[in-house]
This record gives structure tokens, C-alpha cells and sequence, in this order.
DNA sequence: CAAAAAATGATTGACGTCTATCTTTTTCAC
DNA sequence: GTGAAAAAGATAGACGTCAATCATTTTTTG
């Protein structure tokens, strides 16, 4: 019925040249004329063949081994990463790819220095980190790339740094989905809305921050941004601050969280005798979801780690199949409410692998 | 450093027979002593041992070859569907996956079944179709399965069926999620909901009415929900309906569409001069992306039918390779704000593939 | 034109699994 | 204990690619 699909050695024969020369050509293996490069090209082009990447791995006795860099720390999304890692690895083993999950301070970049200089000797197939910006990263990440190896920014880039690409939402998007989120639940009603972030000075916060500021400033300014509390993403702070805030301005109508420290802000709203402000923020966790499923919370955006990981790892595999993977579709945040939540993600599951 | 995988032989070894009963055990070939299965799969169990898939395809030649049912016609979300499947097709065949997309009439069940008897002859790995509920629907699905083959519902599964499994979203979850955003664009403010739906009795279109009025309800019944309206899918119906029904009850706040024919809502709501009801409504496609991006709507809820393909091609690959794979996380339907819009999809891209 | 260099050809043994065939051993019923 | 059936062992070719070696041809250079 359909003929099979065509094999190095039918290319060759195409071609007009020998196996070996052909191979030379699709591994770049150098020392072919520039004439029979071509040809084998068009023969390629012409039988539509497709480098049989299972048998070429089968060959190589490939095995991926790829390296995910993780901050380190009680901060709960990073602990979702962290898990969504750990689950996926069994799974990533049956076609060969083997997972590192490494740890480092988070904000510490000479650790993450460190980290990816170990893994830089280590020989690994590929890195996807969680940037810090500095400068010493950049080099680090140079480096690794000078040595051939694939380099992803996960969640957060790095300024400067030019890594094969970046895995994560876009930040200002985020902003302003929440900012487009505020407006909506405000109706055609004027507001006010109380902005928390980590610190003011780190970029992700602060393109957050503006996203959500500038939507409402289009709008028309019927809600406007009150001047924001820095949590320093520790839901101590978070509280305290908070607390402060709503008592002193009876105005606020509504809460954007851009950062974490969540589980304070969880906390003061629990504990308001009567209606509550509009609450929007960022991050499906253990507690914004449950705030969310307790009607304390609005809105949670999300931006999806599940998917970043994935993007993440297709992307690693593409480069290290030296395969031309067409840049994947950014990822967008999700938004979730009470009522489209996904399935909450069991801590770990061992479920015993069955062999038949 | 790491001591390499353990291959098929080391498993025989440690169980101490030889390759070809472990071969007869792995692979369900029968006549094996109880007490040998035993043994072998103790040996795999103590070694860790994952069936080289990559090695397995090669020597089976294997191509999977998997078909995807789709209803044709108009609709421009099976139209997205289709394109999808179509922009996956060339990336599939590096994994050696043959895709094979059928279109059917919308609605006709006996067409359906129809395709699903030649695919049965065709002998192909994997089906997906999307479900038409009827009882010859569900004989030919059985069929299907009873052949061997993989067979998933997609979008729409079929009531009494039983298919390997289902990737799609469910309805009343999405109907609650748009009823939770009609409650949130409302704050406290009451208001009265125009539901639109294709046909009252399908029970996909049933569901998310259901689940939005209950939504409703729970929230204390400020909002209401008005008479709906039967649009069929077709826009030039919802036009004329909805034009008729807003002139006639003013008290109208917000319109929330189930189903297909949205371009004749875009079009009723471009035409009016001030003010307009609050829009939530099903699927971006191309007009409802644009009238998200004009304003003229507030919210699109979307199954994401990206993700939707990609899960059934994933459980499809697993169920080919006798894997069992952990079943898929339930697709939940994402909210999208003009905001946070994936970037349009290229109509078609025919990037030229580069091998090298 | 000869020598050196570059390009090409020819071939081979992995890689781990599947599939098939054939032989040998064990088990079991009678 | 004999014979048949069941179970187990042994082995080999194929799958498509990689990586390496060595021989041969073509091109370049002085």
C-alpha cells in the first residue's frame, strides 16, 4: 500500500554516491565536496527522508541527560516545579531521557555559577535554569553554549544572556491580564487597587506591575493603583503590611499580588468579618488554590509550569536531535477561578509501573 | 560513571533463563511456566529494566498510524481542529507517526460509522473521532476495540460508549466557569443572563447552560438567567434572535453563548451604537479572537484544542506501545481576555524542514 | 607529471528488540 | 517408564543509523 519510508541508503542511491558520503553529509561530518552536499541535499528534499531518530539514538546508545536548575527554598511554586520534575522523570525515562533536578539558593548567583560549571563538566545534554540576572550568569551560560550544549531560561531569563531560548510567560502579559481581570470585575464602577509585589527592583515584578497599571490606565482611570506594599514574597510581611494598608485606606476595592508571600494575604482576608476587596494573583499553589476554592480569592494566573516544562524538554530533545524545532508558541498565562481548576496534583504517585 | 541501562539479556541472566523466555514473557507470547513469569518479572522489577521503545520500533518497522474524525462542514472550530492536526502532521513524522485526518458529515452518525468500519479494515494503530451519541456510534467503537486498536473520543464523547478514554473538557465544568465570570463581571450588582445554545437537547451544548444557571443559583440568584435562545450553530439565526430578543427586554446585562454561529452575535453587537451587555462566550476561533480584540466581547473560553490533540496523540502512542500511561490530566477549558490571546496561528506554515 | 591532499567508496560491527525456526529439556498423564 | 505436550533454550537475520577503518579515485599543487 504505502511504500515505506525512505532510508539513508536510498538517499545515497539517489544521490549518486556512496552510504558514506551521504552520512557524512547529514552529520556534518566535513570533508565532502560541496557538489555531492548538494546532491545528497536534493535527493533529501526529493524523497521527503526523514532521519529515523529512534534507530540513530539506538546507535549512539543515546541516552539525554538534562539538567534542570531549580532555586532552592520554601518558596511553594518552585516546590511545584520541583514535583512536576520528579513525576515526569519516570515517565521521561521510557524514551531514554534522563532528568537532573539541581538545587540552588535562590537570588545567589555565584551558586548558580557554580551549579552550571559542575554540570558543564558533568557533560550534560542540556540545561534549563531559572535565571538570575547577573553578569556572571550570562558568561556561565556562554560558556556552556561555546561547549555544545542547549541552554533554556525557565520562568525567569536572564538579561543579556542569549540561551537558546526562553521557556516562561511573558510578564507584561501577565500584568495586564490582570489588570484587564480588575477592570471586569469592576464593572463600569470606579476603583482603587492595592498592588503587592516582592521588590519593586526585580524585573518580572515590576513589568508585572506596570502590565496591570498601564491596562487600567487605558481604560479610562476609573480604577487606579494605590501605592504598592513590597512583601519581599514572606507572607509575614505580606500580612502585616496588608493589614496595615486596608485599614488605612478604606478605599480599596481590590488586591494584585504580582509576587508570592500569598499565604499572609490569604490570612488578613480570612479574617475580615465582611465583604471582601476583588483579589487577583499569581500562581496555582497549595494556598491560592485553596483560597480560591474557599471563595477568598478571585482569580489566580497561572503561568502553567506543567506546559513550560514540557515546551522545555521538547525543545531540549529538538536541539539535542539536532533537529530544527519551530520555535515553540510562548506560553500564556492561564487564568483560573474556583470553577476551572485543574485536578489538584497528588504530592507524588507511585503508582508500580507495569512491564508487558 | 553511570552504569548503562539494562538490556532484555541482562534481564534473562538475572532471572536465569534465557533471552527467549524473557522475550515470551515481555511480549504476551504465551507458554511460559507461572513460575518463570515470576522470575522475570522479579528481574525486571530488581534491574529497574524499560523496554528500549526506540530499539522495539526499529525492529518492527513500526509506523504508527493513527487517524483522527472530525466533523466537517463549516465550523470553524473543526476547521481549527483540523488545521492543528494538520501543522502536527510533519513534526509527527519524526517520531514516525503517520496522521491521517478523516472528515465526516457533522451530525450523521451513520457516516461516522461508516469511516470507522474502513479504518477498521485499514488496520490503523489509533483512532479519535469526535463522539456522536447513537447506538450504532457505540457498536462501531466496541468494534473498534475489540480489534485491538486504540480509540478515543475527542471533544464530544459518546454516551454509552466505551471508549479507551475521553480528551476533552468537560461541559459543566466550562458552563460553571462562565457562570462564575458572568458573577464576577456583576460584583454585586444583580443582572439577567441571554444564554445561547446551538440546540437545547444536545446534551454537550445542555451541560454548560446547566452548569452556568447553577453557578447562578449558587451565588443567591442576583443574576438570573433569561429565556434562551436556539440558534442551531448558525450565525445568521443567532443574528436575527438576538437582535430580537435585545430590543425586547432591556433588562438584558450580559449574553452568554454555549455554542457555534458567534459571528452573527459579533455582528449584532457591532452594530450598536452605545453601551453593551457583558459577552462570554465559547471557542476562540478566528471572529471571536477578533471581537476579543476589538471589545467587543469580554471573555472567550476555549478547550485549548492544542492541548486536546497533543493528549489524545500521547495516550494514543502509549496505548500502541503497550504502555500504560498514567491517565491524562482532564483538559480544563481556559479562560482568554484580550490580554492574554495566544498569537494567531499561522493559516499554514510551510516552513521547509532542514535536515542536517 | 609526480606527489600530496582531498574526496569518495566499500565495508563492518555495534545498538536492543522482534520474529521465526529448530532443538533440547522438563512435565505430566497413563 | 513411555510418549506426548509443554516449556525452555539457542540462534540468526532484520530494522536504520552511527562510527570507524581502509582502499580507491579524483583533484590540487608545485
Amino acid at each position: 500500500m504505502d511504500r515505506q519510508t525512505p532510508t539513508l541508503s536510498d538517499v545515497a542511491r539517489r544521490a549518486g554516491v556512496s552510504y558514506a558520503t551521504a552520512d557524512r553529509v547529514i552529520n556534518n561530518r566535513g570533508g565532502v565536496a560541496e557538489k555531492s552536499v548538494r546532491r545528497v541535499r536534493a535527493a533529501i528534499e526529493d524523497l521527503g527522508y526523514v532521519r529515523n531518530v529512534a534507530a540513530a539514538n539506538l546507535a549512539q546508545k543515546r541516552t539525554y541527560r538534562f539538567a534542570f536548575v531549580i532555586p532552592e527554598g520554601p518558596n511553594s511554586f518552585f516546590r511545584r516545579l520541583r514535583n512536576i520534575l520528579e513525576t515526569a522523570r519516570p515517565e521521561m525515562l521510557v524514551s531514554r531521557v534522563a532528568l537532573m533536578v539541581e538545587s540552588v539558593a535562590a537570588f545567589d548567583a555565584a551558586a548558580l555559577v557554580g551549579c552550571l560549571e559542575r554540570l558543564a563538566e558533568d557533560k550534560v545534554d542540556g540545561v534549563a535554569l531559572v535565571g538570575t540576572d547577573d553578569a556572571r550568569v550570562c558568561a556561565a551560560i556562554d560558556a556552556l553554549r561555546a561547549q555544545g550544549m542547549a541552554v533554556l531560561t525557565l520562568v525567569a531569563d536572564v538579561q543579556g544572556a542569549r540561551p537558546d531560548g526562553y521557556v516562561g510567560i511573558d510578564n507584561t502579559i501577565a500584568g495586564r491580564t490582570a489588570g484587564r481581570l480588575l477592570l471586569l470585575a469592576h464593572g463600569d464602577r470606579g476603583g482603587r487597587v492595592l498592588p503587592i509585589v516582592g521588590v519593586a527592583t526585580a524585573h518580572d515584578h515590576a513589568e508585572r506591575l506596570a502590565g496591570m497599571q498601564d491596562t487600567l490606565a487605558e481604560a479610562g482611570g476609573r480604577v487606579t493603583s494605590a501605592p504598592l506594599i513590597e512583601g519581599r514574597d514572606r507572607h509575614d510581611i505580606v500580612e502585616a503590611e496588608l493589614h496595615r494598608r486596608l485599614a488605612e485606606d478604606p478605599e480599596i476595592t481590590a488586591i494584585y499580588s504580582a509576587g508570592a508571600g500569598n499565604a499572609g494575604l490569604v490570612r488578613v482576608l480570612a479574617r475580615r468579618a465582611e465583604g471582601r476587596p476583588i483579589v487577583v494573583l499569581h500562581e496555582l499553589v497549595a494556598h491560592s488554590r485553596q483560597a480560591l476554592e474557599t471563595g477568598l480569592v478571585d482569580v489566580v494566573i497561572d503561568q502553567r509550569p506543567e506546559d513550560e516544562i514540557q515546551t522545555a524538554l521538547e525543545c531540549l530533545r529538538a536541539m539535542a536531535d539536532r533537529r530544527d524545532l519551530a520555535a515553540p508558541a510562548p506560553i500564556v498565562p492561564a487564568i483560573y477561578l474556583r470553577e476551572n481548576l485543574p485536578p489538584a496534583a497528588e504530592a507524588s504517585q507511585f503508582g508500580d509501573p507495569v512491564h508487558e
